[in-house]
Formats: C-alpha cells, sequence, structure tokens
DNA sequence: CTGTTAGCGCTTTCAG
DNA sequence: CTGAAAGCGCTAACAG
C-alpha cells in the first residue's frame, strides 16, 4: 500500500487526530468523510479512507455522542446480569435485530451506592449522551421526568409516569398459592422478594388473598424475607424448616430463591416435594433444569422484553404513541417440586 | 429546603454547569466535590451537595470518561443478546459482583456492516474511553495489538494473541458423534456453524474424526451450514429430510439450530428421536425445555465467562498475569433427542 | 480553599 | 471543497 510509508505507527488507540494527520488533511474533512457527509472531492475522500483502513480508525462512540444528539443506541439499565435480566435481554435483543439500534445494557449498581434509585442514577449516567433511549428493568422508584424516552419493565409503581410493561403479579401468587391449596398443604410458608420492589408486595398481597379465601389465617411467622436472592432464600428456609412446626409448602416470590430452598431442604436431608413442597415465580431456565425441577408461574420474560423495546420505539420514531401500560399474562407451570402434604 | 428558591429549573439533562450556577460556585470546585477530592471548605461542600441532591446531578459517565484515564468499566462485546452469549453474561455477572467494577454490554452487530471484524470496530469505538477493558464473546479475527487488556473468548485463532478462553470443541463434537455412532446411527448429518468462525471449524473436524475412525467414509453431501441460528438450522433440516435417503441422525453445531432442526422434524410429522436422532452442543438453558428434551455437549458457559472476567482482572491489576489460555471441559449430557435408528 | 485554563475526541457552523 | 474554531460535559494542573 503506497499510503504505508507516510503513516507513522500510532500507539494506543487511533484518534481522528491521527488520521487526518496521516492524511495530510484535517480533522473536519476526515470527519466528513466518516460521516458521509457533502462536500468532499472524490480524490481527498479516497486519500483518508486509504489512511483509515491502514490505521483501523473508528470513530469513538463515546466522543461522538457527546457532540451529537442521536447515536442509534438503547440501553438497557439493570442491576446486575442474572436469570431475570438475562431472559429479558434475549427478548429484547431479538426485537431489535434489523431495526438498526444497537443495544447496550449496563449494569450500574455498586455496592456501596443505595440500591434505591440505581437506575435514576445510572440513568443520569448515560442519557442525553449515550444513548437515545432506555429500558429500566424493575426500577425501584418512579422516575416522572426523563431527558430520554423510557420503558420501565416490572416498575415500583405500575401505572404513572412513564410506559410500562409488566405481568400479573397479583394473579400469579394467587394461581401458585391456590395450587398449593388445592394440593391440601395449609402451611403455606411465604419467601418475599426485594421489599424495595413493587413486584414484591404484589406477590404477597397475592399469597394473602389466596389464604383468606381459602379461610386460612394469615400467620406472620411463615413470612420471611427470600431477598429475590439465592442465598436469603436457602438460609431463611433453613431457619423455617427448624422450626418445631415447620410449613409443608413454601412460595418464594422468585425462582432463585426458590431454589436456594429447594437446595435448604435437600441439605436437612429433607426430600422435595415428599417432605416439603416448593414452588417458585417467573420461570426462569434454571427452573426447569434442576432436582428436582421446579413448579412456578411463569412470566412471558421474552415477549415483555420484545415487547419493550417495540414501545420505546414507537416513542423514538412516532411521538407519544408508545407510552402504553402493557400487562402480559403467564402461567403456572406444574413440574416436580410440589406434591401433597405428608399425612400423619 | 432552602436552597429551593436559588435554582431556577434546568430542562433536559443536568450538567455540572447548572449544579456550578445554581451554587454559586465554578464547575472544578462541583467536580471535587462530587470526585471526593481534598481542598473544598465544608461549608462550600455542603453548599455544593445540596444542590446537587436537589437538582439529582450525576456526573457523566461519557463526559468524565473521555477525560479520565479509568472508569472502571468493564465491556462484554458481543454480536447480538440470543441464550449463548445471554449464560456468559451472567457468569461474567457473578464474577463481577463485589469488585466495584461494572458491567457493559454492547451487542454491536450493525446489519448493514460486514460481520467479519466486528469486534475490531467495537473495541475501538469504546475503548480507550469509555471501557478500562474488554471480554470479546466469540470474535471472527486475531487481534494481536489493542489499546486495553482483553480476554476473547472461544475466539477465531484459538492460541495467539490475547488471553483466551475456550471449551473442547474437537472433543465435544467427536463425544457427540460417537454418541450416535454408539446408538447403531451411521448416516450421520452435520448442521455446521457459523464458517467465520473457529469454533465450527473444530466442531466439524471432531466430527469427521469421529466418523474416521469409526470407519465410515465422509459424505459432503450430509454437511450443510446451520449458521449457528434456528432459522437457517430448520430450513436445513427441511432440505435433509426431504431426500430419498435422509440420515436418521442429525449434528447441529450448536444448541438453537438443533432446536430449528427438531421443528423441522416435526413439521414433517417425524417423531424425534424415533424416526430421526437430533443432538446439539452447547447446552442452553433452552435446551432442557424442547420437546423432546435435547441430548447436547454441555459448555461450561458459567464457569467460561467467571473466569474470563478473573483473567481480566488479573491483567488490569496484576500486569500480565492474566495473558493464559484457558482450556475448560464440558461433557455429554444425554436427554430425550436421540436414540438407536428404526430399523427397517 | 477556589477559580481559571487547557484539553479528552469528535461534530458542526462558518469563513476562506 | 477545505480548515479554523467553538464547544459537548467533565477533570486536572496550576495559579491566585
Amino acid at each position: 500500500m503506497s499510503v504505508d510509508a507516510g503513516v507513522p505507527p500510532v500507539l494506543g488507540r487511533v484518534t481522528i487526530t491521527d488520521v487526518a494527520r496521516a492524511a495530510g488533511v484535517s480533522v473536519a474533512t476526515v470527519s466528513k468523510v466518516m460521516n458521509g457527509r457533502y462536500g468532499v472531492a472524490p480524490a481527498t475522500y479516497e486519500r483518508v479512507m486509504a489512511v483509515v483502513t491502514e490505521l483501523g480508525y473508528e470513530t469513538s462512540l463515546i466522543a461522538a455522542s457527546l457532540r451529537r444528539s442521536k447515536t442509534n443506541v438503547i440501553g438497557v439499565l439493570i442491576t446486575e446480569f442474572e436469570p431475570y435480566s438475562a431472559e429479558l435481554l434475549k427478548g429484547i435483543g431479538s426485537a431489535a435485530h434489523g431495526t438498526g439500534y444497537e443495544l447496550l445494557a449496563y449494569a450500574g449498581w455498586a455496592e456501596d451506592s443505595p440500591r434505591d434509585g440505581w437506575e435514576r442514577r445510572s440513568l443520569s449516567r448515560l442519557a442525553g449522551t449515550l444513548i437515545d433511549g432506555a429500558i429500566l428493568v424493575t426500577p425501584t422508584v418512579l422516575m416522572p421526568e426523563t431527558s430520554v424516552p423510557v420503558v420501565a419493565i416490572d416498575p415500583h409503581t405500575g401505572r404513572g409516569g412513564p410506559a410500562t410493561v409488566d405481568s400479573d403479579n397479583i394473579g400469579g401468587a394467587r394461581a401458585v398459592t391456590d395450587h398449593l391449596l388445592s394440593l391440601g398443604h395449609t402451611r403455606i410458608a411465604h419467601l418475599r422478594g426485594r421489599t424495595d420492589l413493587e413486584s414484591s408486595h404484589l406477590r404477597e398481597q397475592g399469597y394473602r388473598a389466596s389464604l383468606e379465601a381459602a379461610g386460612i389465617d394469615f400467620d406472620p411467622d411463615l413470612v420471611l424475607d427470600g431477598e429475590y436472592r439465592r442465598k436469603e432464600g436457602r438460609e431463611r428456609t433453613l431457619d423455617l424448616l427448624d422450626r418445631t412446626e415447620p410449613p409443608t409448602a413454601i412460595f418464594a416470590a422468585n425462582d432463585l430463591s426458590a431454589l436456594g430452598a429447594i437446595a435448604a431442604a435437600q441439605e436437612l436431608g429433607l426430600r422435595v416435594p415428599e417432605d416439603v413442597s416448593i414452588i417458585g415465580f417467573d420461570d426462569i431456565p434454571e427452573a426447569g433444569r434442576s432436582e428436582p425441577q421446579l413448579t412456578t408461574f411463569a412470566q412471558p420474560l421474552h415477549a415483555m422484553g420484545a415487547e419493550a423495546f417495540r414501545m420505546l420505539m414507537e416513542q423514538l420514531t412516532g411521538g407519544e404513541n408508545g407510552r402504553r401500560h402493557e400487562h402480559l399474562l403467564g402461567s403456572l407451570v406444574v413440574r416436580e417440586s410440589t406434591a401433597p402434604p405428608l399425612t400423619r
């Protein structure tokens, strides 16, 4: 390549300045070439492109986004990469395919910062510059005003501010508890979710409503905080099953804590479901792979993610139309972790 | 709040300038307060913080990263969010938890741009500014020099440049094919993966080696391109099973294309595994949930992701130590989609 | 202790 | 058609 001789080696990242210098033009011209703007002589265009290829230059998304208004990047803001958000991400990803938008998932919960309001922080850090719009996964607070279009999945306040996508938390929890009741259980414990999340309260509501409908007194001693996490689910279950009068069934507010509960039961030498029934919520992939396989309430996570992306697109292109509240339905999936209680 | 009166409403994103103006100080002072630098009078600190809280200001990750050298953000570069990368992401996420690093997954494959070399493009766009290091998932080309530490998962060239994590592609493919042979199959088709990926070639090698060891002639007509995708897996299988002498078993180079193959067989009214055996590779969550459940070779995706993150940390902190080539082993998981061929 | 100044890499008027 | 200059939001010397 004839340009070779004139191109000094560049250390680190190649910047627009490096290209400009090597091609003997100004950075403005390089910028025009990179963005296909009019007003560049064919010869100049060729020369710049040759250097660009030679050096392997790519415009920095960061620097460009600081100047531009539109980036064609959608942000998905999550607390961390775990099964639940991963499932949503797959759905979002499939909807994003072919739209020309790029996806950026950001897990911005620093352990030292308050968990509450992490999404406001992440959004502030990315919006207005890097991303054109955002999908908030299980946000903890309501954000009335945002600088970019937003869709919230399973949000704290349900209706109200931004567009939302959720599924039937109360109905699901009722279905789950009803299933346990129909098997003959009466002492049903509940491993509550993260109390800063609305879904957690709704599921507890469903649990209580179901008990009440069956004429069973609510026993606060049977409700512990599973935190939506495997570790906490295991620990609370250890406590629960160690009592003199343990529950015969446990409804964990999500699959992860249910999986922890199964682990705890097995550690104590108990059989699931023979000695204790355990039921989860969400139907993450791991639910179908546990031993025994987990009975749970399946949320249509894939569809929820895809729908959220579509609603965001509507807001981005068609104005306010995407500002809806979408409510998708789930269904009970009976696998192996539930059975009638032992009669003794 | 007493500051209230002095703070005019700000539209859009709140910037450091807005805060400075509202607090009556310079932007430099605000920056110092935000970053906890020494040399700010307590009174000033308080006043600034009050305004920060009032306005809900957060420093822009983008702007800050342009100036700073370290951002505490690790980038995970993928082509798209699909089951394989989602599993890795979970592993990476669990390893990242508690390290103080934030994770940013970027799916930067624009459909119009060449697929080959997407990782170089993505890396150039993010590295040097936004991210301190990167994990490249199934990169297509070898990148000898990068501006930030990099770990590649299941890379194109295996050994060589950057640190790598992979699993036993050849061995896995042999195990899979051997399983089919041991069941009595002799006409075994192969749905090859994406030919731009090394793993695809290695798996085909394993397939061929296994056949050869069994004394079966390699039949090129039985090898079609499944592209690692569900859609292509289905289409190629439709072709395969429509022939006068169809294969009795199909080895799909990954689970997604295997799932497509199952769908195709069922569309044609064939039973899996009675009429045709189908086997996959990867063991993504979906493999355990299909009907019939998929027999496959399980890669330790979670562990691979976690290991990649750890190796990156080593490079970031301890110098060059993380520049290893880690090779994790997988195992055959026999489920329901394989059986002996029909004897007729 | 505080503010001024100089950029980070890029895009965008606006002269030449 | 091309380049100089301003500025996006922020941090980091360096004066005052």
